[in-house]
Parts: structure tokens; sequence; C-alpha cells
DNA sequence: ATGTCC
């Protein structure tokens, strides 16, 4: 693949073939020298109908199904502009929700291992059923569904204040409920409130390091400070969504005379039956992973409240596997696009008038949820904001899951995270070494291509003191 | 990511 840097952590891939429009790749070259198939499903992308712009991609882009992971793609609603699952992937609503305590380390040290203990029971985490929050009457889920956050909140799962604090306010309007199957529903049913597995994670983390000291007081984190990032998607609910509708529109797709490089680029109009059937049922996913997010800040909060009298606020709560209808200006003029968010954050710039008012001078918080024992980032949207305003989403796995769980054993990499200062729950030894932080990139050389680029700035620094997971 | 293959 021929890469030309046109400007520093940018690179062009130049139209051909079936493309319609061209390759841009936010990057260095060191994080591209593993990423040529991912490179290959870019040029794929471009040849989707209706696309606009260029297909891109941030620096931790590497290999998804169909589109790359880091990708962004957005297409013309009104031009024949399509949607395709595989541009929002299987966990769709994946995001991070960051939690900001009243206290610093130093005041949390004595109760630490209380707060541990307690999230260890607390936190239902792993593969297959299990939630906090079991829906009993009928018709509760589908209250889920449609209102995520906002539905937890009024339940009395959390305060009116989060939802100020939630993209789109805790809960997206245009949920169809009708079109997430009775599947996805029963496997949603029994897992509402739970982290999941692989890189999901709930880390009890400290402010290491403040680089833009004005955005950090808006966002109400300082250096020392005790913060709580919380990982998960819409579990298993999420994916049966993406299952279904991929096989729906793989189905269709002939019939709208469309005709893709990779079977895995499934796709109808946005305007299609198929593609409002799928808009509809992964808005409803993004109201379940808001929920689930919202209900785990809850049982987090009881435990920091019982165990060390610290009160948890929310911070902000942003998804990073996304499509959305969204107003841009394309060649000057103003069009209506569905933006692919997969693998990557939205970002937006100061003065956004979707954002909340305490937020608009300093542009939308971002959340990078790092590598278990590293470090992770919080960034702030950008004026300019190369792709859509969106930046990059996390590290980017490095090594296989398998050849990361022969690199190191379970207790010897919880020895080290100990040593370390880094109290480990994890619910399965081998969950911990596939996660283990030599199977992933560099996080911060991901963070300074990303904002090298013009994609964000960088605001704060965050280590972990605690980590929970699957 | 995922009841890690209907």
């Amino acid at each position: 693949m021929e890469l030309l840097e046109e400007a520093p952590h940018r690179f062009r891939i130049e139209r051909h073939g079936d493309m319609r429009v061209p390759g841009v790749v936010f990057a260095s070259r060191a994080l591209l020298s593993d990423a040529q198939q991912a490179l290959g499903q870019v040029v794929n992308v471009a040849t989707l109908p209706g696309i606009v712009g260029a297909s891109y991609a941030m620096p931790d882009i590497h290999w998804g199904y169909g589109f790359p992971i880091g990708g962004v793609a957005a297409t013309d609603v009104d031009d024949g502009g399509v949607v395709s699952p595989g541009g929002v992937g299987f966990d769709i609503s994946c995001g991070v929700r960051l939690l900001a305590a009243d206290c610093d380390r130093a005041q949390l040290a004595s109760a630490m291992d209380a707060v541990m203990d307690g999230l260890d029971r607390a936190i239902p985490r792993g593969a297959g059923p299990g939630g906090v929050w079991r829906p009993s009457r009928a018709g509760e889920l589908e209250r889920v569904l449609e209102g995520g956050a906002r539905y937890a909140v009024e339940q009395g799962h959390g305060e009116e204040r989060d939802l100020a604090r939630c993209e789109d306010g805790g809960a997206v309007r245009d949920a169809d409920v009708g079109q997430v199957g009775g599947r996805a529903r029963e496997r949603g049913l029994g897992q509402v409130g739970s982290l999941g597995s692989a890189n999901h994670f709930l880390e009890v983390q400290q402010v290491a390091e403040v680089y833009d000291q004005a955005a950090a007081g808006a966002f109400g984190i300082a250096r020392g400070q005790v913060t709580v990032m919380i990982h998960c998607g819409s579990r298993g609910l999420g994916h049966q969504i993406c299952t279904d509708h991929v096989r729906a529109m793989d189905r269709a797709m002939t019939r709208y005379g469309i005709a893709v490089p990779d079977r895995q680029l499934a796709c109808t109009p946005v305007a299609s039956p198929e593609g409002q059937a799928y808009l509809g049922a992964m808005a409803a996913a993004a109201n379940y992973g808001r929920a689930n997010r919202q209900l785990l800040t809850e049982a987090a909060r009881r435990v920091f409240r019982r165990a060390a009298d610290v009160r948890l606020s929310l911070v902000y709560d942003v998804s990073h596997n996304l499509a959305k209808l969204e107003t841009h200006d394309v060649a000057g003029r103003r069009r209506r696009l569905c933006v692919h968010r997969k693998g990557a954050t939205r970002a937006f710039p100061p003065g956004h008038p979707e954002l909340p008012e305490d937020l608009r001078e300093q542009g939308q918080p971002v959340l990078i949820p790092g590598t278990m024992g590293t470090a992770s980032y919080v960034l702030a949207g950008v004026p300019g904001g190369g792709a859509f305003f969106s930046t990059c989403h996390g590290a980017g796995r490095r090594m296989s899951r398998h050849q990361a769980a022969r690199s190191i054993t379970g207790r010897e990499l919880r020895a080290r995270l100990e040593r370390d200062g880094i109290a480990a729950r994890p619910l399965s030894w081998r969950g911990l070494t596939e996660e283990a932080p030599e199977a992933y990139k560099d996080v911060g050389e991901v963070v300074a291509a990303s904002e090298s680029a013009g994609l964000c700035r960088v605001v704060a620094r965050l280590v972990p003191l605690g980590v929970v997971k699957g």
C-alpha cells in the first residue's frame, strides 16, 4: 500500500480501482508497521456508496470485521449513502465513562483493600449472563432500550447531573425496539449492568499528570485525584443485533444494486427499510450500553461510599463504536451524514452547540482506556477536527490473545501488577494474561500521534491503582 | 467484542 505523508502524522492513499474517495490515515510509520491488512480495509471502505471526504483511520488502526478498528466513514444520507453494521462493530456502543472521586490517593490508601474487595463482589463480569439489574416487570427491558441511562436514573440509579455529562444526555431518541430480535432481547435480559470480558474493565486510577489545566478544571479533575474508569459495551444484545442485521443486509444488498469488495461490508442505503431497521436496533443497543455504564456507576458508588466514605461524580460518558446522523460542512455545503465511528471517539470542538454549557468552552472530553497496568488518557476535542470530529479510542493489540497468554502466567502478572502498586481482582487468570500490557501498543504513542495530527489535545494522564476484570 | 461454531 502506497502511503503519501501529506502532513505530520497524516498519510494519504490516493484513489485507485473502485475507490470513490481517497484514504486518509492519521498515524506514524511505526504505528502502521503491522497494519497492512487494516490499510486494505481502509481502501475497501472507500468504495462504499455515498461516502464523502475520505475513508479515515485513527492512529490505533488495526484489522477488524469489514471495516478497520479505528475507522471513520461518513456517508451522505441524501445522496444514496449507506449504513453498514460492520462500520460500527459487534460491540455496539462500547464506550468509556470516567468518574472523579472527592479524594486523592493518600486519603484512599487505608480503605483501598476494602474498596477493591467490595468492587470484586459488586461488579458482575466475565462471559455469559449476570448483571446488577434483572428486568422483571413486563416491558422493562424495552424501557432500558428506549431510555438508556436516563431510564436508569429515573428508576433511582443515579442523579440528574449524571445525564448532563453523558453523550446525548444518556439516551438517543431514535431507538426502535421493534427491530431488536427475540434472541437479542433474550441475551440482553440477563446482562443489564455487567462489564463483560476481554479488554473491558473497571479501574480505580489516580490523575498522574495534567497537561491542560483549564480543560482539566472544567472537566472536574486535578493532579493526584482518584478517578474510576468503566469500559464496557452492550454485551450479547449488541452482538446479536449486529449478527442479525449483517445477515439481513447481506441478503438485501443486491436489490439496491450495491456490490462491495468484502461481504463483511454488507450495507444498504440509510433511507432503505433495512438501513432504518439497523439504525433503530443500533440505537436501542446504544441505550443499553449507556444504561449498563450507569448501573455499574451506581454499584461502584455504593462500594466507595460504604468502604471509604468517598463520592464519585461523573466527568463524561462517550462511546467509540457507533454510527450517528450528524450535519457537517462538506466542500462548503451543509450535509446530513451518517458518521460511522468504529474504534474511534467523537470529539466535538470548543463551542459545539451539543455540548453542555459548562464544557462548551473547552470542548468535549474524550476518554481513552489504556492498557492494564500502564495508563489511560483524557483528551479534548479541537477546532478543525480532521475526520468529522473524531479521534483515537485506545492502544490496539500487538499480540494475539493466545500469544499473550503464552508469554506470562496469571499469577506472575498479578504479582508484577501488585509490585507496581496495582491491586488486581480478575475473574479468571486466563482473562488477565490475555490483557497483559506487553500484548498492546503504547497508548502514549497513539495519543501523541492523535494530538500531532490535529484530532484532539491531551488533557491528563491517569495511572491505575486497582483493576477489576472479566 | 461474543453463551469465542447453528
